[in-house]
DNA sequence: GTGAAAGCGCTAACAC
DNA sequence: GTGTTAGCGCTTTCAC
């Protein structure tokens, strides 16, 4: 192993080594051609003497190019990234860039502070390419999908269609979670939902809508949650105050979901006996309550994974589809 | 909010506008003394009209500093950092270079490809610090701490003590944890322990053999896990059959309780009755095991927030010590 | 196949 | 106070 406390090697350095010019030199690191076998040789010879790294600075400036790309999450509540799902989408998003030279910067965009290093970033090319995760507001994302960077979203913002985007199919699954719902039996379903100014939650309540239209059924017991767990306690103290004969309820996540389940209990309404419910997310809790939560699954490291390739996909000049990533239910005790 | 899709516009351009030399708007830019009143206002106005943004890369270039800091996590096993403990880190270190003009860029090293990218940054500065949290071996971390780029560890590695570092007090958890179990009148203590080759694995077994040294008591019911809760079952079933007259066991980790939680009550053995149990970590899960879980608690944001600034410290030239962080035992029903 | 030279956009001496 | 100048380390025409 090296010794790591050495100073920055130039490519003036090496090229003197090996006895070439600079420009030949630098063709040899980037591979390029028109070098004679000889002075190619020389050249890595001398790299590995000298233990030469391009400088990756210099080498931005000169290609214009940053070699970095940024994962921008944007919320009005720093704590939303402590959410183990963007944990799992950097690890996404990690498997395809460590294949590629490709730094990752992330930008967890709070602040106005952190929104306007958002914009500038954007403006700026200090990126190649950026992947934006916006949990809310729309005006943000539609200046950044008019960006001339490469910009790719995870999951859509409310009002708005980006150009690229990878979403979980959060209206599928949550037509399959109340669609289970029904086929248990259950004619008084009623709904949680998510946050309405984010995409997920108005997709996974129309995903609802659309299950209980199909079925015939009356889709007017709906009170309104923020994903919380807190959250869902209110919203289905809510609903049992305002609708008492509900035999179902569709959560649109699970954490709202144990916050529900909670107040059931303790309104003597056993589950699944008197009302089935169904989460959203299949978050590790979800196996833990009792009893144990049915839920959607969304596959969230392929979410970060597909969102990486669109962006390099993007990047070389290609113009790649939308992705929409199914989702699936996962049958517990709770139904 | 400015039109994004504009291209660069530099220095120059901003200096002719204002009708002063480069190095004088350079100087309003830095707010460098120097600069008449007029001129600076005539830049500052310059640089609003024609919507002006410093092109990090030169100036990086040119100061020779990079203006980002890296967080560094090296494992062999790329889903560790879907723990959201690694978020929470995420968020405190955030939180401070929020308020900086640092990028933060993340590298997650598992395969010998990241691995050799952490090793040059260490040895480019491509980034101004390094925040560096490895799960396993000891080279990469005396590496890094050897390197003359500013590194602050999070958490120690096992035979080997950094310079900087910033660690939860696991040893003082785990005794913690393990005099409760004495507390509570337990007499025959065993333990989980986590992996061996991890710092917070062999910590927490340190603090659970002085707590049963120090009552007194024998410390040789033990069993080794991974961390993981398919480890936790392993383990304690293992412990089940060797010491099969344990009445508590001190588990190093909370995903390692699930499993071993499951285990024992498939054996028959209540808890707390027969076993009292108590984890490490405080996951969210751990409120929702039947029963909910007894724990010890880390303050992971700060943990993060702490080696942030740490690094900021360090790279302005001070010497920070190093900075343990207090555990605190969370009591819930399982003891 | 090869090298000289001109930048990339910025900062920092230095002389005025 | 002010502007001129020389880089930072690399890439990339362009002529040979």
């Amino acid at each position: 192993m090296t010794d790591i406390s050495r100073r920055q090697v130039t490519l003036d350095e090496v090229a003197e080594r090996a006895g070439v010019s600079r420009s030949a030199a630098s063709r040899v690191i980037n591979n390029a051609p028109h070098v004679s076998k000889a002075k190619r040789e020389a050249v890595q010879r001398a790299v590995v003497d000298l233990g030469y790294v391009p400088n990756a600075t210099a080498r931005a400036l000169a290609t214009q190019q940053a070699g970095a790309v940024v994962l921008a999450i944007s919320s009005d509540n720093p704590q939303v990234f402590a959410d183990p799902f963007f944990a799992e989408v950097v690890v996404g998003v990690n498997s395809v860039l460590e294949e590629t030279e490709l730094e990752l910067m992330l930008l967890l965009a709070t602040s106005t502070r952190g929104q306007t290093r958002l914009e500038q970033l954007l403006r700026t090319r200090q990126a190649d390419g950026v992947m934006m995760m916006s949990t809310h507001g729309d005006t943000l994302a539609e200046l950044a999908d008019k960006a001339d960077v490469p910009v790719v979203f995870g999951g859509r913002p409310v009002n708005f269609e980006p150009r690229f985007y990878v979403d979980a199919d959060n209206r599928g699954g949550a037509r399959l979670a109340t669609e289970h719902l029904v086929d248990k039996g259950r004619t008084r379903i009623a709904t949680i939902t998510g946050r309405m100014d984010e995409g997920a939650g108005t997709a996974r309540f129309k995903g609802y809508q659309e299950a209980l239209a199909v079925a015939g059924l009356d889709a007017g017991r709906v009170a309104h949650g923020d994903f919380s767990e807190d959250g869902g306690s209110r919203a289905m103290a809510e609903l049992l105050s305002e609708h008492p004969d509900l035999d179902a309820v569709f959560i649109a996540s699970d954490q709202m979901a144990i916050g529900a389940l909670r107040v059931l209990t303790d309104a003597g309404r056993s589950v699944p006996g008197d009302v089935a419910i169904v989460g959203f997310n299949d978050i590790p809790s979800a196996r833990h309550t009792a009893p144990p939560l049915t839920t959607v699954n969304q596959p969230i490291q392929a979410l970060g994974r597909e969102m990486a390739r669109m962006l390099q996909s993007l990047m070389s000049g290609e113009t790649p589809s939308p992705l929409i990533l199914p989702t699936r239910l996962i049958q517990r005790a709770s139904t």
